[in-house]
RNA sequence: CGGGAUGUGGCUCAGCUUGGUAGAGCGCUUGGUUCGGGACCAAGAGGCCGCAGGUUCAAAUCCUGUCAUCCCGACCA
């Protein structure tokens, strides 16, 4: 491709709307352009690397015994009354209407469609295992779109579901694709982990979820230092490892703390650290109301305290609920006298003489202590993982990190076959609900988090298989023959071995189009300037080295292979 | 949904306080000079100042409404 030919509008300055690398670099590198909030045309580039992406997961996900399909975005409101999420998936579906006021949802996720068409011709054991995948828009209406293609409401994704008739069958199709997954972002080239995670909205019991590292990553892991353990914050099991505090019981005393709220304001009024401290938080569980305990440094992880209640809604209390129970406002609240069920982390029972709200505005106690001035319900691990802690497996350190969701793998289970009558005949002539799992990767996302990994100050640096070119040549003066000669040679000799180059002709300075192939990101540049030229010779620089190495021209094609297959 | 900010040529922004009918840089077009890290000179094209009302002799500027975009938050006391 010539460079000349080539719709890439590369702007010298950063886009005011974008603040993270990947979103003002591919808006500046010419990859993609905004149509409304969280909407984006992908433009050439943008088009060639997704294209790789796609061709890459498409291999891996074949390979594994995947079928392509491709389903319906427009999705009838039917289905999703059937699996009861019509009414669940709230503000984040797109709905519409048609002429004659049936609804309908822009499909954010395809599990209903699918289990409804295999739901119609898959009746029997022997149709099973099946995989079906597809690679298309989804549609989520999110809060609040961020960060260009990292959080759109719309994007591409993969999505694979697997259908087995037992759970032994599920898992072995889980773990193909665990493998499956493990390839692909292999091949792509990034940095990534694998962590546990929760399951979240979506159902299901285990669950995966992979991350590519980025310091911009949403998403917060925690992963040991010795073992393979990682996970996903909301999911890291916290082990109890401090020791129950042994130092004798003092009399519990109510103080005076006026205008005290926060966990702070008594470190600086009455100089106690937080893990000294006891955090209330109020949470009304499907209508009932409790209070949960965590230490004062630690947070408390709602996804654990809702798993542990098992309750369908879980929110925080408002503040006139809580004045009318316990007779305090937020901040004065303490387990001491507590009219409502407590809830405890586990760190609670081995505090000795700590400090709480007094469940009366501008008092608090000290010298609380569990077993003797309250009685939780139940303890349990609630609070979130932090660096430090111990790994659950192996004991050792456990460090945090950031990472972006790029790829989520889950077992259903049979909660949409059931929900959605998606059964079979086994041997025994028995009518059994399918089993199932669902396997995303973000392929919009993933191409957005490669250049949040990989870029510098001068722009993007893609990683060899996904680059949308290999190879960009660059003729320091597109009026000098000499090099045109060369440059178009090279460029000639290198698409004859398949390798995908761009020929920078355009009669521009040499400084404009080292900052655009710098910008745009292409792995290797070869620089035919007059210097090397009387040498026989071409310069050949990988965007990510400084060095520049001259080659003889006969050589260039060797020299671009051996860098293009390392 | 709550808070904050911003909407002025393709991009980045100035002008708004103190109303008088629009500017700069970059980009674009043409000609010339240049030519190894975002050149220079000259001449051009391009904007009813987000939209709708209102105040006024007069509105980018003041008032009201509305839409859009971005940031922070959306319940960790």
């Amino acid at each position: 491709m010539k460079y000349s030919e080539l719709f890439c509008p590369t702007l010298r300055e950063v886009p005011s709307e974008a603040e993270t690398a990947s979103h003002q670099l591919l808006l500046r590198a010419g990859y993609i352009r905004k149509a409304t909030a969280g909407v984006y045309s992908y433009l050439p580039l943008a088009n060639r690397v997704l294209k790789k992406v796609m061709n890459i997961v498409r291999e891996e996900m074949d390979r594994a015994g995947g079928q392509e399909v491709i389903m319906p975005i427009i999705q009838p409101r039917e289905l999703w009354e059937q699996s009861g999420r019509w009414s669940v998936y709230g503000d984040e579906m797109f709905r519409l209407t048609d002429r004659h006021n049936r609804g309908f949802a822009l499909g954010p996720t395809h599990e209903e469609i699918i289990t409804a068409l295999v739901d119609g011709d898959v009746h029997s054991y022997r149709d099973m295992p099946l995989l079906l995948y597809q690679i298309q828009n989804k549609y989520r209406d999110e809060i609040r779109p961020r960060f260009g293609l990292m959080r759109g409401r719309e994007f591409i994704m993969k999505d694979l579901y697997s259908f087995d008739v037992d759970n032994e069958a599920l898992e072995i199709s889980y773990r193909k694709m665990y493998e499956a997954y493990n390839r692909i972002f292999q091949r792509l080239n990034l940095d990534y982990r694998v962590v546990e995670a929760d399951s979240g909205a979506i159902g299901g019991n285990e669950s995966h979820e992979f991350m590519v590292l980025a310091d911009t990553g949403e998403s917060e892991i925690v992963y040991c230092t010795h073992c393979d353990y990682a996970a996903n914050v909301e999911k890291a099991v916290c082990m109890l490892t401090s020791e129950p505090m042994t130092e004798d019981m003092l009399s519990l005393e109510k103080i005076n703390t006026p205008g005290q709220r926060t966990i702070q304001d008594m470190v600086e009024f009455a100089g106690i650290v937080p893990s000294q401290q006891c955090k209330t938080l109020m949470y009304m569980a499907d209508d009932k109301l409790i209070a949960v305990l965590v230490r004062g440094d630690r947070e408390l992880n709602e996804i654990k305290l809702k798993n542990i209640l098992g309750c369908q809604n879980l929110y925080m209390a408002d503040e006139h609920t809580v004045r009318e129970v316990c007779g305090a406002s937020f901040g004065s609240l303490g387990p001491v006298g507590m009219p409502v069920e407590i809830y405890a982390d586990l760190e609670i029972a081995n505090l000795r003489n700590f400090t709480c709200g007094a469940n009366e505005d501008d008092f608090h106690y000290i010298n609380v202590n569990p077993g003797r001035d309250f009685k939780p319900r139940l303890e349990a691990d609630l609070r979130n993982a932090v660096a430090g802690d111990a790994c659950p497996v192996c004991k050792n350190r456990l460090e945090m990190i950031l990472g972006i969701e790029v790829g989520h793998i889950f077992k259903l289970g049979t909660k949409y076959s059931s929900a959605m009558g998606a059964t079979f005949l086994d041997q025994n002539g028995q009518e059994l609900p399918m089993v199932m799992g669902c396997y995303g990767i973000g392929v919009s996302r993933t191409m957005a988090a490669a250049v949040e990994q990989k870029h510098d100050d001068n722009g993007i640096i893609w990683p060899m298989p996904i680059a949308p070119f290999q190879v960009i040549v660059v003729p320091v003066n597109a009026n000098k023959e000499d090099q045109m000669v060369v440059a178009e040679q090279i460029y000639t000799e290198l698409q004859a071995e398949g390798i995908e180059v761009l020929l920078d002709d355009r009669d521009e300075r040499a400084g404009v189009k080292f900052k655009d192939a710098d910008l745009i990101g292409i792995p290797v540049r070869i620089t035919i300037g007059p210097k090397a030229l009387q040498d026989n010779q071409v310069e050949v620089k990988k965007r990510w080295e400084d060095e520049v190495n001259r080659v003889n021209i006969d050589q260039v094609v060797n020299a671009v292979l051996t860098i293009i297959r390392a």
